[in-house]
DNA sequence: TACCGATTGTGACGACCGTCACATCGCAAT
DNA sequence: ATTGCGATGTGACGGTCGTCACAATCGGTA
């Protein structure tokens, strides 16, 4: 999957409310950096302040822990950027991010973007929205890890994961269903745990395995049923 | 404990870059409330949108699981301010704030508050800064909740705790030592668990209690104690 | 077809910790 | 002092899930 992207700035989100011109001007402002799967892209704890923009592929984001942990944190696709916080608050990197696949970036140093978040309130007003929504996920996921267990969080992502069948209407599916492995590192769980979630959800129905796509016939039964779980807690001991 | 400050926002961090027209101006579009200790002001999920100060007192943001469990995201002061990220993006309340003690907050309608971010970009880049700190904060609660073990989430949370003493040098303090029970709400363990941990700190000399305080005679010894601890990860079957 | 690596399924084991239960302890009010 | 209530310490028990180990499967390639 080679990248052949030329060198645009057209298709990044937080530049839609710019014109032509002032995109240009941005443009000759970057540097640009190719990547190939798997190469890290920004190390958690340097001290670069940059704000990167992924004119093709994609990266993860995601920190390892002191004992070879992995955490991820998200996956961010064409369009998006990262490095802001850096740029914003002047700390080092709070996370590091790997290409998941060929991957071309746009580069521009953290006053070029200070300068163009003074003089383009629409930009800024972007940004605040996408660091609320940066929030707002947080909390889901420390609320997630704090009240469900292991194997609830694995259905909570499948729901997270599934988009409406665009043939059927009503069914849900997962394409193509990443390695186990990744979805556990999401979910701060290991791959095995993922596989015997899933064992125990095919005798029930809820979901269905073809190949690589993970069907799921009826979201709302299946949203209950994990609502269920929650309710009762872990120790459902009472009585 | 009565409130009896005036209804001012000077104290209010993100109004520092305010003149002293500005602040009274906005204090003008403000409404003010009382809530006593243990008050709920503000529930999650509810689709008010306006951003709160508190101008007396302080707040815990918070939530509760569908089982029943508390988790809580932080502790705000005097000049805080919070409700800020319906205000931006227009959603429902992300979390529940409970008043901590008596406390007094200004109420600014989320169109007044946008208005100001327009007119004002110290204030816009402030709430920038102050976002970023909250996505960091949550990065590094997600990343301890997926890597370490709920004793280790104890020690870290000591560490963050505490604070250099004011009279012996090298000496770090916590004081007051809050109720376990809001410990381990923080980090998302039980109290017992708390309790437990810190009985087990004691006779390593690590730490040491006296009342209502709680000293760490030696923090960078403390520190890598912990980090060991990190190292090892949970399982240390090797071998 | 045969082969290889990556992915997946599943069994066994044991540590961690959440739950329950109960005994203290500190402190405030009577 | 006495009572009472909240906070704390600690024991016992059991479930969950991380770890290790190995078999089965899949997909692409020689």
């Amino acid at each position: 999957m080679p990248v052949e992207t030329s060198h645009t700035l057209a298709g990044i989100k937080l530049f839609e409310a710019l014109d032509e011109a002032e995109r240009r001007r941005l443009e000759s402002h970057c540097t640009w950096r190719r990547y190939s799967a798997g190469e890290t892209v920004l190390e958690r704890g340097s001290e670069s302040r940059e704000v990167l923009f992924i004119v093709a592929g994609s990266v993860n984001i995601l920190n390892v822990s002191l004992a070879g942990r992995e955490v991820a944190y998200a996956r961010l696709e064409v369009g998006d950027c990262f490095g802001e916080l850096a740029a914003i608050d002047g700390q080092p990197r709070s996370a590091s991010v790997v290409a998941a696949e060929p991957t071309l970036v746009a580069v521009l140093p953290s006053a070029r973007f200070i300068e163009l978040l003074r003089a383009h309130a629409e930009v800024t007003f972007t940004l605040l929205r996408r660091l609320t929504g940066m929030v707002r996920m947080g909390d889901v996921r420390i609320m997630e890890l704090s009240t469900l267990a292991a194997t609830q969080r694995v259905y909570a992502e499948l729901l997270r994961m599934a988009r409406p069948d665009a043939a059927v209407p009503g069914l849900w599916v997962i394409h193509p269903l990443p390695p186990l492995r990744e979805i556990a590192s999401r979910i701060s769980t290991t791959r095995e745990t993922v596989a015997r979630a899933l064992s125990q959800l095919y005798p029930t129905g809820l979901v269905r395995r073809k190949g690589k796509s993970l069907y799921i016939p009826d979201r709302d039964k299946f949203e209950q049923t994990l609502a269920a779980l929650q309710r009762e807690g872990s120790g459902h001991h009472h009585v």
